[in-house]
RNA sequence: UGGGGAUUAGCCAAGCGGUAAGGCAACGGACUUUGACUCCGUCACGCCUAGGUUCGAAUCCUAGAUCCCCAGCCA
């Protein structure tokens, strides 16, 4: 006999729960989200948490998704950002199984109007928007009626249409929600529904000069999309009990039902399109894709993978609690975690120090077996050449060490990673008294894979050999904004990073010479890098460090 | 002082009347040819506050506090 299980404790978040609820109770009979930005900007990492759960959510339970750009205000937007979306959209991994633009409906939207004037539902106001503002009251006053609010259903009708036909400037007149200018909530003080915009449309050319408003475009793209569950945005909570009289009144058959849940914010940046657009426009990046932003396009750059984005939104939950800030740590943890089995191993040296291994043959070069990565043996071994000049870096020698201070120093013996133990004999400085070049010894007997057991030294440093040394250019990324939540204050451009950005000039292994861009390497006891997709090039290769290895030495202490 | 939303650890977040999951961070330790990885351990005697109901409350009730959002012809 069959039982009737209860719904399980935890069901991944609430609007899962919801959508859960409806399927039982027969609500819905499917499921269809959709992603909806406006073409006015790059997509990033909050609005990542939106695609994943819409298109995650429909895909769950068999549904199905669509892209769909609010383009209902032409002069903020651009085909530049419709491109970038989809091709954001569609690198996160997701498929939208119809792409619409809300202009595809203009001429839908403006029927239903019609139907809204007919019911006495909506009329022309011809109030200036200084003067619209005065009469919809305070928060705490109520509106006073416009004088236009009870113009007939023949006039509206008549004004409407040569408001269409382009009869009247900007701002000359705009269609009115008639619903209550007493409302505590100001939302529903009759609402603009269309204002006139004499501009052209990304999509629709110079066809219409009226624009719908948002809160009356929104609820009927869903509709007739078939929308189920709309999702978005907090903020929006309030433009609820609009969306509802919108789809209740222009009689839409479909009747979907909107849920808000809180935006995703992340510590030392700032999330907000406004923000990331004045860092565009004032050049303080590189442009959207600056591998320092938050954008999608800009992770991208930088080095992170789809599957680190997704499973970062995965973690970070969907609630309706105010808006979270979460710790760019986190977002590190899973670049780090998904590139820890992926990722060739391989040496780089970001700012060299020569070393001459003097009782090493001049003239001669061996070939050394080194594993590519040796969490994931499959990927089996490359081969490296040293010789009697290498490189290491600048922070693995230090004259006189701090406490605890395992790398090389004078006397003092390492392991060349994959080669051999060398021992610092002397020390050669310029006239400036730095240290310009390091003189050791190596032990022949301790070549890596020997099997040498006979002492241990407690530091293993990477190196470069250097005859055969690829010059690089290496970027290392720190925030954008050092104080953890500066970038919330609208103040923040006084608050950024003045080194979010370091160029330094290195070498790597000569084999890297294939790397195209995009190829993700780990910098041995460096972090993780990725080949720039705009500077990298055959003459020189550029790199940009997603994020470093974790570490636990600070020579502070 | 109108309306809406929220409050569980440094951060994110489970929890839905039966005695505080998990992740990140942090801090110890083991291991180590990456000061990485991995592993082990520590990390809320407490859930905004105060009352109340109950054998039992983060969960229910009452009152209060604090934070976020709304007065675009932006979305």
């Amino acid at each position: 006999m069959e039982t009737t299980k209860p719904a399980p404790a935890s069901s991944g978040n609430f609007i899962k729960q919801i959508v859960i609820d409806d399927l039982k109770t027969g609500k819905v009979s499917e499921v269809v989200t959709r992603f909806p930005p406006e073409p006015n900007g790059y997509l990033h990492i909050g609005h990542a948490k939106s695609i994943c759960l819409n298109f995650e959510l429909a895909d769950e339970f068999g549904g199905r998704t669509h892209l769909r750009f609010d383009d209902t205000n032409p002069v903020k937007e651009d085909t530049e950002y419709v491109q970038s979306i989809q091709e954001d959209v569609k690198w996160l991994g997701f498929e939208w199984e119809k792409l619409f633009f809300a202009s595809d409906f203009f001429e839908e939207m403006y029927e239903r109007a019609l139907v809204l004037i007919k019911k006495g539902k909506a009329y022309v106001c011809d109030l200036t928007a200084e003067q619209i503002r005065e009469t919809r009251g305070t928060l705490t006053a109520p509106g006073e009626d416009s004088p236009y609010r009870n113009r007939s259903v023949e006039e509206n009708l008549d004004l409407f249409e040569r408001m269409r036909k382009g009869e009247f400037a900007n701002g000359e007149k705009v269609l009115r929600a008639k619903i209550d200018m007493a409302s505590p909530n100001v939302n529903l003080r009759d609402p603009v529904l269309y204002r006139i915009a004499h501009a052209t449309h990304h999509n629709t050319g110079d066809k219409w000069c009226i624009y719908p408003m948002y809160d009356y475009a929104h609820p009927l793209e869903d509709a007739i999309e078939g929308i189920t569950h709309s999702i978005c945005t907090l903020e929006f909570a309030d433009h609820r009990p609009l969306y509802d009289w919108v789809i209740r009144e222009c009689e839409m058959a479909c009747v979907p039902q909107q849920y808000e849940f809180g935006r995703l914010n992340v510590t030392n940046t700032v999330m907000s399109k406004r923000k990331l657009k004045l860092l565009v426009d004032e050049q303080v990046v590189d442009g959207w894709d600056d591998p320092r932003m938050p954008t999608i396009s800009g992770l991208r750059r930088k080095g992170y993978t789809p599957e680190a984005i997704r499973e970062f939104c995965r973690e970070i939950g969907v609630v309706k609690s105010n808006n979270s800030t979460v710790d760019e740590k986190l977002l590190e943890h899973f670049i780090r975690e998904d590139l820890k089995l992926k990722a060739p191993r391989t040496m780089a040296v970001l700012q060299p120090l020569k070393v001459v291994i003097t009782n090493y043959p001049e003239g001669q070069v061996e070939q050394l077996d080194a594993e590519i990565n040796p969490e994931n043996e499959a990927m089996g071994i490359r081969q490296i050449p040293f010789s009697r000049e290498i490189y290491i870096e600048q922070d693995d020698f230090m004259e006189e060490p701090v406490k605890g201070y395992h790398r090389l120093y004078p006397g003092n013996e390492v392991r060349l990673k994959h080669a051999y133990f060398i021992k610092c004999e002397d020390v050669v400085k310029d006239a400036d008294g730095r240290v310009v070049e390091l003189h050791c010894t190596y032990d022949p007997e301790t070549k890596s894979g020997s099997g040498f057991t006979g002492r241990k030294v407690k530091g293993t440093l990477h190196w470069v050999e250097a005859s055969q040394a690829k010059p690089a250019e290496f970027r290392l990324y720190e925030p954008l904004i050092l104080d953890e939540s500066a970038g919330e204050s609208d103040d923040f451009l006084s608050n950024l990073n003045p080194n979010s950005l370091q160029t330094l000039q290195g070498f790597v292994e000569e084999n890297m010479n294939g790397a195209e861009a995009q190829d993700k390497f780990q910098f041995f006891r460096h972090g993780y890098f990725n080949v720039d997709s705009k500077h990298s090039g055959a003459e020189k290769l550029v790199f940009n460090r997603i994020v470093s290895l974790k570490s636990s030495f600070d020579p502070k202490k």
